[in-house]
Formats: C-alpha cells, structure tokens, sequence
DNA sequence: ATGGCTTTGTGAAATCTTTCACAATGTAGT
DNA sequence: ACTACATTGTGAAAGATTTCACAAAGCCAT
C-alpha cells in the first residue's frame, strides 16, 4: 500500500511534506475531514495534484467526503518514514551548528539532534541546549555505537567533502549540508544541500526579470 | 541577448547560479577555458544540459574550444542580475537572524546586509558584525528610505506571514523565509522558504524506500 | 430506497524538462 | 592553405510532471 514500485519524484515527496504540515494546522483547529481542494488551496497547487501525489502510495480517501485528517496525518507521516524516530547528528557547532543544535522544531517531527561535534578544542564541551559539544575524533566511534542516521554538516565549504568522506566510510546514509560547496557520495549515499546564496540569487534573477 | 522571451525554469536559474560557484573555482586555479563537459562534471549534470543552460540567454562560447572562463562569469552575474548591489534586511535577530546576520558568504555575491530587526526591546541595540539590531518599528521606514530589494525573514512561524504583509505594502518584492510557515503574496512579489524540517524529510523518505 | 450532490482516483492529454545527435564553426598543427 | 580534431548551439526525440476530465463511489436529504 505504502511502497510504490514507480520512481516518485522528489517534488511529490516535498509535497506530501507539506501537506502534513497543513493537515496538522487542520487537526488543531478540529477539523475532522479535508478535501482535495482545500489541501490544495493551503498549499498553492491544485486538487488534481494532491490526490494524484497521494494516489501513487494508495487511496485514502472517501469519495464524496474527502479525507480523515487523522488518517491521512498517519498516512503520510507512514509514507516519509515518519513513525519512527530519526537520530541526528550535528558537525560543526559554528553559528549556524549552535542554532541547529538548539532549534525544537526539528524534534516535533521524530528528528532528534543525538551528538555535535567540533573540531575546535575551544568549543569541545561547550553546552548547547541539553548537549554538549564533542570532539569530532568521536564522530566514527559515535556512528558505529548509536548509529544515527542524519548528519548535518555546518562546517566551512573545504572541511565538508572530507567530512562527508568520513561520515560515509563510518556508515552513514543521509547528509544535510549548508556549506556552499558541490558534495559527492557513493551509490547508495543521499546527499542534500541548502545553499542559501543560490536562493538568492534565484531572488535576484526573479526581481531582475520581472516577475 | 540576455533577456529571454520564454519563461525560465527554475532548475535552469539554480544550475546557473551553481555553474558560477564552479567557474569561480576554475578561475581562481588560472583556468581561462573550460568546456561544457567540465563544467557538467563538476556540477553533476550533462554537457548538453550545460549547453542549453546558457543557450536560453544567448552564445557565449568558442566552438572547438569552450567558453572564456572570465567572460561566462561576467554573462552569468549579468544573466542572475549580480552586477549590481542587493541591500537585503534581516528580519528576527534570533538564532538564527543573528547567524545570518554574520554570515559573510553572502557579501561576496553582492548581498549586503543593511539592517537587522527585532520585536524584542532586549534584543534592540545588540551588535551583531558591524550592525546594531533595529526596532521593528522602523522597518516601514527603512524600507522607504534604503530601498533594500530582498527581506529575510527569521521569525517566529506565526509571525511570518503579518511580516510579510508589512514588508510588501512598505514596497518590497523580494522574501526569503526561513520560518515553517506557508506564505501568501500578490502577485508580483516573489517569496521563497527554506524549510529544514522538509528537507529533513526528504532524507527521511529517501533513506525508507531505498535509494 | 431514490436522486442529487460532492469528491475521489485515474487514464489520457498537455505541458515542461532533459537528453540525443549532428551540422556548424572554430582551433591547432603541419 | 589544408586537414584532423574538438566543441558549441540547437532542433527533434524522449522522458517526466502536471493538468484535464470524467466515471465511480459514497454522502445526505427526502
Ligand atoms: N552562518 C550562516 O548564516 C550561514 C548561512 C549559510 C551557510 N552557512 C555555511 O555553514 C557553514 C558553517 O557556517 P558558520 O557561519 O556556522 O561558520 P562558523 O565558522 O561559525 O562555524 C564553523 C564551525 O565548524 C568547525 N569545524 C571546522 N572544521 C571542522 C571539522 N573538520 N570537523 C568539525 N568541525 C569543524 C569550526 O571549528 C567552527 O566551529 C559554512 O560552510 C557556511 O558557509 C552559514
Ligand atoms: N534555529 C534554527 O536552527 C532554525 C532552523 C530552521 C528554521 N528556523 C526558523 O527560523 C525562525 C527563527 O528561528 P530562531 O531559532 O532564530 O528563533 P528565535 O526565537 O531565536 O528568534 C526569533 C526572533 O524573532 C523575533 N521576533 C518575533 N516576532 C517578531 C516580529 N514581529 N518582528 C521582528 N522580530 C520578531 C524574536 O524577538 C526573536 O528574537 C523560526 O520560524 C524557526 O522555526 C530556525
């Protein structure tokens, strides 16, 4: 039901996490049942790409009605992996590192920071949040002992392919990097990058040709 | 030759601004040529795709030898619109406000953080780089005053969409957000989020059906 | 139970994006 | 000047994604 054997495409699977974050604002305000239109008008696309999206993963909902809010909330949190709870782990405890660390709004959504490590003695043991910051000597030892599933790198640009290196060869999957710089990983390997200059400079492009 | 009639896809204006991250690579090493082919390696994508890139904004290369490494930078600062100045304004001098605040990545691509704003009176006054944190209160009027084109936004999720709606009627058409909150804008102001929580998802969902 | 109304799920069509493949054009060596 | 070679620029083909449009299914009022 929840397993598509097709390919989907990763702006369905930016959708659906979209959605879940509406159907939980619907959930809030007790709204028991959601149509397609509604979902689609939260989210600004159309009806036709919501239940095309959810109808690669099954059929949820009840023709005439909608779709349960709690049901399809369980739905996709199933669909993206969500039941169950996905340790993290932070590399780099600069600016942006501390604020990752110390952000909640990562833990109501089963990402738990587990570990951030620095490689600048002067910051090993500082306290962000509930975690202490370790040395970045601890990073395979960790890896193979807790076994998280996420790295996210928050190092300068040239310290993070080495990183990614390491992280991989200690038997991660997944990385989510904010250092400006291309990253390459095996096979097998998904590797995410938020590069906050290309946003903007994509704002850039939009404002210089009109919109 | 800059201007395209045709609508540009996104991914194309993003693979741009990451083409100018590679040649700025190249030209720090001393290359003067480099081919579509380069280019696409570094870039993990494909000659052809490099080459019909370029070839919605016009002709930049040599057949037989590539392109000039200095010209298809200036073409591509020039085609996203970099050669002039961006005054961008920081909107919550939080965590992450005050990181961005600090960032110097963005300066080099001609981002220049005028002014960082904050609701909360024990935040006004604090110095973060060479800026002191401003009254949101001043916002409207800066905004007239300066004309900075793009607005971040580093606010709470509910206070995000109110924020917009200032900054848009005081004259702005630009936002990036960082903040998990869907946003609405007429038509004519471009709005960008970066959501981490989704793209944490999106490792998630990846990592759960195999890669 | 029936009929009218609403909304889903989904093939088919339309649109958009990427890849292919090659003529055109230029370089470089002789 | 000629030849061999490299690489661009681009229509056309292939592939991917979105939108359309409608039959099927279920609700609700009577
Ligand atoms: N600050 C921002 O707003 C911002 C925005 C976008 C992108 N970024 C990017 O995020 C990354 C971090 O930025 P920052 O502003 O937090 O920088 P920062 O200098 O404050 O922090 C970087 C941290 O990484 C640590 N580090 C360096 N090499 C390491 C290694 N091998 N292992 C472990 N730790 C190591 C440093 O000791 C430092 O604490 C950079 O790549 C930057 O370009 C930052
Ligand atoms: N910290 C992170 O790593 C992180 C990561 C992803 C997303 N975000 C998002 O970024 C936003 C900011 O996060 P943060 O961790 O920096 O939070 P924060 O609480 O540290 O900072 C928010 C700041 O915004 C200010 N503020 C509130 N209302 C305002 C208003 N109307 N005008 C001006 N300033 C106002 C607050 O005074 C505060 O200083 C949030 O929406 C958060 O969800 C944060």
């Amino acid at each position: 039901m929840h397993s598509p054997t097709k390919h989907i495409a990763e702006s369905t699977v930016r959708r659906l996490s979209l959605y879940l974050r509406f159907l939980e604002e619907f959930e809030a305000r007790g709204q028991t049942t959601v149509s397609s239109g509604e979902l689609a008008r939260s989210g600004g696309t159309t009806s036709a790409q919501v239940r095309k999206d959810l109808s690669f993963f099954g059929s949820f909902g009840k023709r005439g009605l909608g779709y349960g809010v709690k049901d399809l909330i369980s739905s996709i949190r199933e669909i993206l992996g969500l039941e169950q709870p996905w340790p993290v782990i932070i590399i780099g405890a600069g600016k942006i590192g501390a604020a990752l660390a110390q952000y909640r709004g990562f833990t109501s959504r089963g990402f738990h920071v587990v570990g951030v490590y620095d490689a600048d003695p002067s910051k090993v043991g500082m306290q962000l949040g509930a975690l202490a910051v370790r040395s970045d000597k601890e990073i395979e030892r960790d890896i193979a002992a807790h076994k998280p599933r996420i790295a996210v790198l928050a190092v300068p640009a040239d310290a993070a392919q080495p990183m990614v290196d390491r992280v991989v060869a200690a038997g991660m999957h997944a990385v989510l990097s904010f250092a400006p710089a291309p990253l390459h990983a095996p096979h097998g390997v998904t590797i995410r990058a938020v590069n906050m200059a290309t946003e903007l400079e994509i704002l850039a492009y939009s404002l210089t040709h009109g919109v």
